[in-house]
DNA sequence: CAACAAAGACTACACTTGTAATCAAAAAAA
DNA sequence: TTTTTTTGATTACAAGTGTAGTCTTTGTTG
């Protein structure tokens, strides 16, 4: 393995906490326990080993304030989610988006509401290419 | 964590072969891992670890020949590859795939063809519903 | 039949991950 | 100032993962 700064590996866990930081930074490490008890049910001591980790891989920084630290991400979730999706889609798809909305399509995820955005996006696409 | 047979849990070398796997099936051991070789750089005994593995998660079986064993598949590519899609959109795009096919379409990664496709899959999808 | 080779089973081992508990430093309270 | 609390740092620990090596069994070869 050792993957030395080349790319940060963010696990399930720690994505969870990157992505309430991502919605509003920076913050301390309460604010982040705080948000993320709405939904996961984690020991707050969790959160901070997570944050830690987040910080030792780079993902984060943070900047004291008096005692406390205030994170903030030091990627952005676009470049993150662009990355990864290119990632996923070229693992389990060949690389094609098409086969993965059909996947979607064929099993109902699909909403009619989600077709016209698509349609939307498709015909501005068009619109900038070509 | 635990999770008996809720859900397999396959890792990143686990699905390189359960891919090749998934491409033809039964294959015999020595047959995954010449075609592994093709583009993974792994010893055979890692291919034959990895074999095991996924078997104990009950994800591949086999049938002995002779001292041989042919394994194959006991879930599909595509009810994986739906499952992992939608937790994967969930994760990162609160469940929309426009939001992905945006981000893939900013990033160049469209093509005329994936358009022309993507189009043809929205109008079956009119077709069908309503 | 004896020795060898090939296939799978079992063992190994460091690193990661989930999930905290304990320790230490510093600020707040008594 | 002494005590208590709060915040981050360090330590813990089992399960999973990547990546093989060794042991065992069972055909194969001389």
């Amino acid at each position: 393995m050792s993957n030395k700064s080349e790319k940060p590996e963010i696990s399930n866990a720690e994505f969870d906490v990157l992505d309430v930081i991502w919605d509003d930074s920076p913050v301390t490490a309460n604010e982040v326990i705080e948000r993320l008890n709405q939904r996961k049910n984690w020991h707050d001591k969790t959160v901070k080993t997570l944050l830690g980790r987040l910080v030792k891989k780079e993902v984060l920084s943070f900047e004291k304030q008096q005692r406390q630290y205030l994170y903030f991400p030091l990627i952005a979730r676009d470049e993150y989610t662009k990355k990864e999706t290119t990632s996923f889609v070229s693992r389990l798809f060949k690389g094609k988006i098409t086969p993965m909305v059909a996947g979607f399509a064929n099993q109902n995820a699909l909403s009619k509401q989600d077709v016209k955005e698509l349609k939307a996006l498709i015909e501005q696409w068009e619109k900038d290419n070509d």
